[in-house]
DNA sequence: CGCGTACTATAACGTTCGATATAGAACTGC
DNA sequence: GCAGTTCTATATCGAACGTTATAGTACGCG
């Protein structure tokens, strides 16, 4: 049957998967996945056809994981069970110890802020707004807008993690109605103010009203 | 003071904002820059320095613009006013018709997935997982476990969205814990069940309680 | 052994990337 | 008009990109 391979195909994709997540798709050449695959340009194309062909293969297989996540989260017996079970998985998906920081398919979108002053420049700006959000939420904690238990960076961090989410949406395609409907189950997690002065409350918008709580 | 420029360089900035919009820092070569600029290499690095540079300039007039909206947002007299005035605002700027869709500086990481098969597949992979959840919530309406006037199409779309947040966040260093927090608190966007069977409830999970309802 | 097949090594392909050396053109101030 | 300065055009740089042609090596099978 003609030369054995002499390296293991598994590890190969494998590495290419750290590789992928750590540094992104495009982040990610040739010459760093034959590098650390320890083999040569002709033998990474026999093996693989091209680096998208082995991408490909790399991210079905972490769909694959992904799907088993949610079919197992869709199986719990609560819509709340659901929402709770996937989002708690992703979370440790996320920040698994076994790889890069991040969401595999995304990060392969959004490469590393790792070497790159421009995309560590963009994270940096990201958390400043976070930062700003959480000093107005700790203003705020003990009057009448906020309780005292209340953890300011929890709800900074929640707004701030919808906003990227919705921008990842828009860019996907979403439309503003999509993301205006979105937006209103997301502030149903927030306490509604103990009557404000009404004339000087946010401009007053029409929004879709999932109605959750009957 | 010698030759006058030949080309004028708000216009030129603004056309650089347009194609790292659309196709992201890396996405975009000096090439699509000069070329709709209209100007040549030479003359783009006498006026600019460098590609980051001009990025740079690009992405923090782009913020300023940002942090007039969240200033605006930290007005209100509510905090809730402040998470609803900077996400409808930001939601606003995603879907702005004078560009490209999502979040400049996000996409200037996340590449457009136009002209990009690689991208596009990673985005259809998303929707899916938006599908699934979304038939899962649709089949639970009317049940006990979600009214009969919830939207699953933004109840869906609104776990999604947390999801590919969650992501970003991670990417960008947050930690297991501040997830989870963020999470908790989003969880409170969702309703409880009405006395879900105890034993097949979810993997209890201690988390962090933001306890925002009183 | 020797043929066919499967894999690997060397070396280089053409293209695109961001960036520039060199020279010349267009303006102001003297 | 000449000097000094500022901008532009041509033409090209070296490096890195993904990819491949060519040749050779190692195995199973007859």
């Amino acid at each position: 049957m003609g030369r054995p391979r002499e390296f293991d195909i598994d590890t190969a994709i494998k590495t290419a998967t750290e590789l992928f997540w750590r540094k992104g798709y495009e982040g990610t050449s040739l010459t760093d996945l034959t590098g650390a695959m320890r083999i040569t340009a002709p033998s990474f194309y026999f093996a693989f056809g091209n680096k998208e062909k082995l991408f490909r293969i790399v991210i079905e297989q972490y769909y694959e994981k992904q799907l088993e996540l949610l079919e197992s989260a869709l199986r719990e017996p609560t819509v709340r069970g659901v929402a709770e079970k996937f989002l708690y998985g992703y979370a440790d998906v996320l920040t698994g110890p076994s790889h890069a920081p991040g969401c595999l398919a995304l990060n392969s979108s959004l490469p590393s802020a790792e070497d790159d002053t421009v995309r560590a420049w963009l994270a940096d700006l990201r958390g400043e707004l976070t930062v700003r959000l959480r000093k107005r939420f700790a203003k705020a904690r003990g009057t009448v807008e906020l309780p005292m238990d209340a953890e300011p960076d929890a709800l900074a961090r929640y707004i701030a993690v919808t906003a990227w989410g919705l921008a990842v949406e828009a860019q996907s395609g979403a439309k503003r109605k999509d993301l205006h409907s979105t937006i209103a189950v997301a502030l149903m997690a927030w306490p509604s103010a103990d009557v404000p002065r009404p004339e000087q409350r946010s401009t007053s918008r029409k929004r879709a009203s999932p109605r959750l709580r009957q």
